[in-house]
DNA sequence: TCCATATTTAACCATATGGTTAAATATGGA
DNA sequence: TCCATATTTAACCATATGGTTAAATATGGA
């Protein structure tokens, strides 16, 4: 279930993986329309979700005939907690990141 | 000069770059002075420098025989970029990170 | 029952990756 | 000048990665 920051960081290596990932955060797909944008086959594209299932980015639920393809939220977070360590706030300019907390505070409050 | 993210990600996705990368957090290092900790040749380390160095995580400058490897702060910016744009503010704890924040301003601040 | 749809598995292939050892290169210093 | 030190380059190797096509599997629906 753990899935090391090697798969983590080794999935998100790939352009492919990365829009998939993209595309999962308007909303669950079919391993089909995941495809689709792509030019690409399609076990090509079953492998890659297989990757960011192993990394724990995402999780796959069937229902029928069609896997449905869900971000997992929490998959990224070793990788953010790893760069955080690593200092990344240091990088990352500070006004704009506040701006995104207050942003979030308001998202949360509102719930 | 402009790193991809594949190139990035691909870079982090190994334990022996990540260890490099956290011991050049302390100081500027030799090659060899890297390679010491590691069960691994010298070409080896020598093989994952060059990823790095590729990926703008590290720079290295010759002096003399000695070539000094120095952490690229501005390497992981990418990164970070395309994790914030992913949302991964969703995912933290917001508590810590405002800690985080104030820490940096005040060290911002004595400078 | 039988065909269509959704997806995975199997077998394969070319190239990338991460390591090795041996040799080459370049600088420092006696 | 000549040896030691620091590092890279070359040639090689085994395994991983990212793709392919063809076949297998499983469910849905007429």
């Amino acid at each position: 279930m753990h899935a090391t920051l090697d798969e983590l960081f080794s999935a998100l290596s790939d352009t492919t993986r990365r829009k998939i990932l993209i595309m999962l955060l308007e909303d669950d797909m079919a391993v089909t329309d995941v495809a689709d944008p792509f030019d690409m086959s399609l076990p090509a594209i079953s492998k890659h979700l297989n990757i960011l299932s192993n990394a724990g980015l995402i999780t796959q639920e069937k229902r029928g005939r069609v896997n449905w393809c869900k971000l997992e939220p929490d998959g990224l977070r070793n990788a953010s907690v790893w760069m955080l360590g690593f200092g990344q706030f240091d990088i990352l300019d500070i006004e704009s990141l506040e701006k995104l907390i207050e942003t979030h505070i308001d998202l949360t409050q509102t719930t």
